[in-house]
DNA sequence: AGAGGAGTTGACGTTGACGTAAACGTGACG
DNA sequence: CGTCACGTTTACGTCAACGTCAACTCCTCT
């Protein structure tokens, strides 16, 4: 099964990336290719990786919080502590998290205030047109 | 009524900014303070447009895009157009927060399902160790 | 053997929204 | 008169997430 990894060029297609993003991740220790020479060839794992990176990034998320939460993903940790420890980076996200959301709800909330005045404003505009 | 206009530290303390933000603004031609020899004093009008900047970066609009939004409206005549134009870029916005939330949200319930599992994990491990 | 194409590693450039530091001016207070 | 506190300008630094070269190497096809 030598479909089992990919090539950086069959990466940037599958996944609509650049090849300067896929080494950027790696050096970012988000990927881990395994290399053929110099080579890179991603694994099944990296592209589950990959798949998660670029939904946390429309997300909003930070590569670096990507990283943390990937780790989470990944806990591949057996030991109670190493669980334990990424539990609560994951938990402390979560409440970063709905933390945003308020936020986010606050400003659509006040958005839509003044998109409400602006529609106001704009039938007065064609009220006084109509005379 | 000197208290027409203000001073960058009472600007900074009522608007909660740094002066550096203020000068940068200025230099963005956003705001227009006058000047007191090299000193500046901030109008009304700043004020006004201030309040404005703030509120459109927390709508998550870009200094320029809110430069050009301010323009609009000072663009003297009728300001029909001008209304329209700045409620249809904010109604695009508003689309753009209502998705945003809407990943957000979908993010959310995939981090509590990991937390659930790794809750579950954390509770296999107490009970292994209590025997 | 030569050309082409894909891949590689640095290293520097970019954008946005400021922060930070240097070096200096100025007015009020004790 | 000294010395603060506050103001100024100019200019360089920062952080994220890559883009954009340059200067190779390696494989493949003809």
């Amino acid at each position: 099964m030598t479909s089992d990894v990919m090539t950086i060029r069959e990466m940037c297609d599958a996944f609509d990336v650049t090849p300067r993003t896929l080494r950027f991740y790696e050096s970012k220790e988000l990927l881990f290719p395994i290399r053929d020479g110099t080579r890179r060839l991603f694994t099944r794992r990296d592209r589950a990786r990959l798949k998660l990176i670029l939904r946390g990034k429309r997300f909003g998320f930070s590569l670096e919080e990507i990283r943390q939460l990937l780790d989470l993903y990944d806990r591949d940790g057996s030991q109670e502590l190493q669980l334990e420890r990424t539990y609560q980076v994951a938990r402390q996200r979560l409440e970063q998290m709905e933390r945003q959301r308020a936020e986010l709800d606050e400003a659509i909330a006040e958005l839509k205030d003044q998109l409400a005045w602006g529609e106001e404003a704009l039938a007065a505009f064609r009220r006084a047109a109509a005379e």
